[in-house]
DNA sequence: TATGAATGAGGTTTCATTCAT
DNA sequence: CATGAATGAAACCTCATTCAT
């Protein structure tokens, strides 16, 4: 599983990309996304990423404008990746408790599936937020996990399954917090502490101390 | 309160500074904090560092060996300045409840007060621990924390008011995500959920989520 | 007044325009004048000119080529408005003194009144006249003022109202000089010895020291 | 003669030139005068002139900031030479018409021997002063022209050579305006009128004709 | 020891022009 | 005819690092 606004377009030949434009924008917001994620917005290098396409450097610019407006369309990509899955969860079915727990569970399976979405943000987030702030849709686009969660909290409440007068914020920001931090600390936090934190058996693991973390503090009781 | 390690000396005037290695190495440690800090390995400029100094840049190379080195001492200073901190705390005299409260509330105010050290880290991940791993002393700096959570905790078990069974790399492993986020993520969360992460209110009201979050998952009941 | 030649067409919608290449290539010249002579040849961007018309870049090649085709044709039209409007000033029927006075404040007042003609003719100089030569009409189109002065002229002479012996192209050399400068040098004159060129009073005060220079250095006496 | 602060050294090997950064500065002057003159503003590369030079191009930025910045040096450096040699003219020990002349014959002489001071003042014309306008010093450098002229025309108003009630200023304009265009408009002039106008006779012919105009216009009777 | 000068490699961006539909 | 897409060459500028004194 990958970002996926920015998967790479299937017709990769010379020819068939020709006059492609669609295909084209893909192909550079993918090979971006990536060497963006990996070097951060000053490491990477315009060239680098022109070097892994089929497209000249020139189109870069001619579609993007400037280094900049490409990490912007990336930012705003990788944001509607996840944001697009979640809504599909479908979670409105599940009784409150299993629904958090679920909800919890899908965020932490994304963030370590998608390390190249952690980094962009921990990127975006040493600019201070810099480029997100030239978005206009990124508020929209977010608005939908909060939607989700609220829902579940409110039927959790009204069951008796919940604690009343939480902030529906301060619980998405725990499980992004909890969800995030094994992505973005994993290279400083398991050299010091000499902990395997990428093992599907050290995820599986996390992933039911973070589940618990947030039922814990959410369930009544 | 900033990074400790990373203080100014008092005696800016050349005069005094002649002759005084460590004054020297002092303030081009606390400037390059600053300036790795705001801008990211990349995005510092070994120029500017030289430029806001009474040193000139011939300084920087004779002491650190180039930007590399630089960097990495500067991330060794870091994490010096908080575990030192931390081992003043003397929570061995308060209850375990009191003092695994009391050490978490610790680590997030110290984030918050050390946007520096928090974002060192995010650059040094982003650069996937690089530069950590050419460190030989950051392992044993930084055990320490885990020796005061470690007692904290048995004897939290062995007086029935923790549960038992928890790793307690596991336990600083939330606590650390729940303060460092606050920090490092602010720029693209308070931007997309448009909620206050700084104000001294904001600050106390999360710190008490935090603070009960980790209680709730490691008392008892 | 504007270079006339250069004039937009007033059919500006895509319907009228098809089929209608003498209205294409008279926008394309109008648009190109003010971009030339606002920045330089090489200043002037071809983009530019095709962003701010309906007609796409592909139009500026296949009617003129290339940059400088371009240029050379909007240098060309340039000439062509002030000798056609000088054509019409109609200075036979007036005693010669009166004539001469009258060709000068024309000349005076048509370089003020386009300030695009007289930049081109700079960027031309620049240039060292690379494009005019590239013009194979350039001389007949100039020629019809020379005309003019040399009838006037003679017409002094013999009336006794002028000195003879005098050359016909310094006399044209000098109105021009004089009536030039105040538009091509106005920038960094005025900037210098802080003096306004360009109000209205300045130009009648200037135009009438043109003048009387001009009459004076003709003038028998 | 060429434009005087922009002298190339007489230093040009290699080990004497190192860690000479007046020398440096003046070849670099020296040079980048040469292609803003021949080329413009936009049509100058940087590049072009660095590869002119022993220096390289970097040391170009390190100098002088940008391309602005140099083009800005080049004017300041042109503007000086011009003035200093004007204000060694002593023209105060002669009869005020000698003297009118004089000034109006150095003036021509020099703007003819230095095409590149009038050809960058054209450039800077054709940008509207932008450069000029960031210079410091640029009027008080300019101003000694004017106290040499008014000097001149009240000394004669005062020997009742001179008419009274002309402005200075407008007679310091004439003069230029005269000179300048000798050199500023010569390619697309002597093209269209057919007319050498740079030949040593041709322009003793029209000094003459410049100067007489000036004093024609000045005198009184 | 300390400093301004120097540098080569490489970074981002721009340009006139041509192609494919 | 008309248009957006494409391009290679070259433009301006920056960077970490070293040198000379």
């Amino acid at each position: 599983m990958t970002v996926s606004a920015a998967q790479p377009s299937n017709r990769r030949d010379a020819s068939s990309r020709a006059h492609n434009p669609d295909g084209v924008r893909r192909d550079i917001l993918a090979v971006a996304t990536e060497e963006f994620a990996r070097k951060g917005f000053s490491g990477a290098r315009v060239d680098e990423i022109a070097a892994r396409m089929q497209t000249s450097k020139r189109m870069i610019y001619y579609y993007f404008g400037d280094k900049e407006g490409l990490f912007v369309a990336v930012l705003e990509a990788a944001y509607a990746g996840i944001r697009a899955i979640e809504a599909e969860l479908d979670l409105a079915g599940l009784p409150p408790l299993d629904a958090l727990r679920r909800l919890t569970e899908f965020t932490f399976n994304y963030q370590n599936a998608n390390p190249d979405f952690v980094r962009l943000v921990m990127v975006e987030n040493i600019h201070n937020g810099a480029h997100l702030a030239r978005s206009v849709n990124i508020q929209s686009v977010n608005m939908s996990v909060l939607h989700v969660l609220r829902d579940i909290y409110h039927r959790g409440v009204a069951q008796g399954a919940f604690r009343s007068g939480l902030d529906v914020i301060d619980i998405h920001m725990t499980i992004s917090a909890l969800s995030f931090f094994n992505v973005s600390n994993r290279a400083t936090f398991s050299l010091i502490f000499k902990r395997n934190m990428a093992s599907r058996a050290a995820l599986a693991r996390r992933r039911e101390v973070v589940a618990e973390t947030v039922v814990r503090f959410v369930a009544k009781g």
